[in-house]
DNA sequence: CAGCATCCACGTTGATACTG
DNA sequence: CAGTATCAACGTGGATGCTG
């Protein structure tokens, strides 16, 4: 892992003239993804599922707090973007297994650096909201 | 760029045993950091001030759509998490300047990964959600 | 087992108007 | 210039009960 960011790479800091385009930022394809991610479970939903597939009850015992329309609908919506795989086993009683598709476990890497900065830095932001919480004191 | 992420280091795949120990991602600080982002805004905005300090009415021009309350709740938000410094100049008219700080600064590193991602399979998931659609129909 | 339907509470976003 | 205040609208998340 690299110590610094001096100096950052990728479309982030590339397309972005200081007098500032506008309009582009509009329809900005990283925020519309880090929005769909943004949600409370997705997430934790892709971690999980990135380990090994799992069932449906499965996930909703070990997310533990979320509710079965969330469970329903984050899958749904990650289903949709083609991140996760639904498949159902027409057994007795039937059995819906979940699992990453390629495209979703691709994104494992990202979210895992976006993971470790977290990690990295969540005392230094701790710090700053308890700052900014005296601050207002 | 690697081409496949067969394994994933960090946090995202590490502390997950199989049986799923739940309540360790209640508080998960990756969904934190992600849903502090993942607002409509806060990407575009740390985008922005990744280029170089810019005064409010620059960004608030800048970004054409966002208004003026949900741009002073975005700066104000991180600025909390110590991810921007506010400055005011005590000029006339008063002048106050927002950049970002080493902190937010070094967020733009996972961002870029996340960014890359979006970039690379943005049409993987374009086409996910037109088959969706057409299924749907 | 794996959902869907309904109702409800809440936070977030936005339009508009006013201020130091 | 750089905000604050207020009100309205919407989306998200949760509780509960029912179904194939």
């Amino acid at each position: 892992m690299s110590g610094t960011h001096t100096d950052v790479p990728s479309v982030v800091s590339a397309p972005l003239p200081s007098p500032v385009p506008a309009e582009e930022y509009e329809q900005c394809p990283v925020t519309d993804i880090v929005r769909r991610v943004g949600d409370k479970w997705s997430v934790l939903v892709i971690v999980l599922l990135g380990r090994r597939p799992h069932r449906f009850n499965e996930l909703h015992r070990g997310i533990e707090g979320i509710s079965q329309r969330m469970l329903t609908r984050t899958l749904r919506g990650l289903a949709t973007d083609g991140l996760v795989r639904r498949e159902v086993f027409p057994t007795v009683p039937p059995g819906v297994e979940y699992s990453l598709t390629p495209l979703g476990h691709s994104l494992l890497g990202p979210l895992s650096a976006l993971a470790d900065w977290v990690v990295a830095h969540r005392d230094d932001v701790a710090a700053a909201r308890r700052a900014a919480a005296a601050a207002d004191t």
